[in-house]
DNA sequence: GCAGATGTAACAATCGATTGCAACGACAAT
DNA sequence: ATTGTCGTTGCAATCGATTGTTACATCTGC
């Protein structure tokens, strides 16, 4: 019992501690700081009485002085597809892991699931106040309100593809390259008639789609069938069983624009009775922590999530700091595992 | 193009608007919040000119003044366990429904990976005064910490179980009646030699492990084995592996902790060339929606967690707005799919 | 015994927006 | 012509902590 429920009224703000303790309002915010300013005798004093009194300074009252909030926005655009959720497992992983590289360095969260109706939802989050940085998870189809509040909000970094000249800073991995890599594995184990299962609105799945598309026309295939499904899981299920039963055997190959998708997808060719791998490969994307627990285990392109989350966090700071931070492209690796 | 860069210099605060509009500063916060006290000329007139100077009114300052910060906490603590991670799937999905029914009512949400080292961990949060309620998931090992602040702070409200006489307002599920229907599930398949997978310093896994307990001893067979594990998913999954190996034969019907630790169990018979639900059979708990896409889809507990992160939502308001709200407790329900 | 150095603490300005109250002009009613 | 009312707007206090500057007392050295 260190900590009691305040005995007397409770102390509301530093003035009236400082009253109780018979000093200045500055000298207490000096003492509860701990700096060496004040006599040790009379911070001890007053840190015992704040202690006492449960009492501790007002934090928005601090961070509006300091002009320092000590907490980044994670934001997820949602343009393209409002019934995304946030427990979309790749959000929720990286999520993870930004957090513990953050709270790590002391910062604290803030979390914002934005569907960017209003044209300014960005210019909204930058400048609030709130924050002493953005980390924006996908661009969704907002390329140009990043590019615009790029342009003078520096500490910004975001989670995508790197189209050249752009002005904002990104993290993300080669997609297209890593569709070639899931196009290549599904065409070295054999199969001709392959496809792509997810949206093309987002650039990244946009750009693996193309790269498995350069796989197959490097060996002389045609371009790969492309099927939409949304990103939302619930509608996303009978989206894909839908299609797996009207391809039917045109396709022995799919390349799935995430693991998500691709669990989905074997989940539904299962159903069905059609064997994974053995009538159909089928490749995922992301690699998050659940593709190893499935069963079979997905095959899937990795995309080191927590190096990515790293080199966000990393990024962020040298920008707030001031310098110009690159993007950055991670390559992409092929996990050979049980699904292709 | 709506909202240019600022084309002349940036505008900071208030005043400066203020200032360019001819007008003072208490003005322009009425007329960009709109009332009605303010002409609708002028009105417009400073509208327009915030827009076209991308101008947004500090929100640190606001809430300062306002004492109201449309932002919730969201917190995990991780007394037992440091090594579990954020990204944990059953947390996941929670976040993910609070965040929905929180932005719906216009809310921010603070995320906190706590560790709770300091024992004031929960009164520093609570005290912060930049938040307008706090939301915990589970109670790990630090049930007196939680009480100790639900004395004097009102609006939190706490994922968990809930023990007759506490102070503090939680909501979730029956947990021992939960591990009773697990147990009755596996002996209903005939399995006598049961075992609990999962540690159980946590007060909600002690209880699932309590009513399988209960359920083995009205069937008169021996109290199910306790195989410990922890909740960090890298190590998890060899102490599992490792759990299996040991004990062999022994067991016939597992009751698994939470649906990861169900699928790792699955998972690590599968290697072994163990069926399921030939074998062994395996329940897990939560029914988070990954359980439904695994092949062998888990048969499970539901916590129906969309439903209990609404009610924490409800409550928490409630709380704040000076009710007293008891706490929930949602019938288990169980989820017959492929795994027992 | 006095000038100067040193250690403490008080004072007051500041961060930026909000809001109760006062003031002012225009217009209507008497 | 005077009083009253209404619609607008300005003034200044307030939210709570931080910090540069100033003021005072004590101590040192000559």
């Amino acid at each position: 019992m260190t900590k009691q429920p305040p005995v007397t009224a409770r102390i509301r703000n530093i003035a009236e501690l400082a009253r109780l303790a018979g000093v200045s309002a500055g000298t207490v915010s000096r003492a509860l700081a701990g700096k060496s300013l004040v006599n040790s005798e009379t911070r001890e004093r007053i840190q015992a009485l704040a202690r006492e009194h449960g009492f501790r300074p007002n934090q928005m009252a601090r961070r509006l002085r300091v002009q320092e909030t000590k907490v980044i926005g994670v934001v997820v655009p949602l343009g393209h597809e409002r019934r995304q959720h946030l427990s979309d497992p790749f959000f929720m992983t990286i999520l993870g892991h930004l957090a513990d590289a953050l709270t790590e360095d002391g910062y604290d969260i803030m979390l914002s699931r934005v569907i960017p109706d209003a044209d300014d939802w960005l210019e909204r989050i930058a400048d609030s106040g709130m924050l002493d940085g953005v980390l924006l998870i996908g661009q969704s189809n907002q390329f140009d309100a990043i590019e615009r509040v790029a342009s003078w909000y520096r500490p910004l970094v975001v989670w995508g593809s790197h189209r050249p000249g752009q002005i904002h800073c990104t993290v993300g991995v080669d997609n297209r390259k890593g569709g070639q890599l899931a196009g290549e594995c599904l065409i070295g184990a054999g199969r001709k008639r392959l496809a792509f299962l997810g949206e093309t609105i987002a650039p990244e799945l946009a750009e693996r789609y193309q790269g498995l598309c350069d796989a197959a026309a490097a060996s002389g295939l045609p371009a790969p069938l492309k099927l939409d499904t949304h990103l939302a899981s619930d509608i996303m299920a009978d989206e894909i069983a839908a299609h797996i039963d009207r391809i039917g055997k045109q396709v022995d190959g799919i390349a799935a624009g995430s693991d998500l998708i691709a669990m989905h997808a074997v989940r539904a060719l299962a159903d069905r009775g059609i064997s994974v791998p053995g009538d159909v490969s089928v490749t995922g994307f992301d690699d998050l922590p659940l593709a190893e627990q499935t069963i079979p285990r997905l095959t899937t392109i990795s995309q080191s999530i927590a190096a990515g989350a790293r080199a966000m966090v990393d990024a962020l700071f040298a920008r707030a700091a001031g310098q110009d931070t690159p993007s950055v492209e991670m390559e992409p690796v092929l996990v050979r595992r049980d699904t292709a």
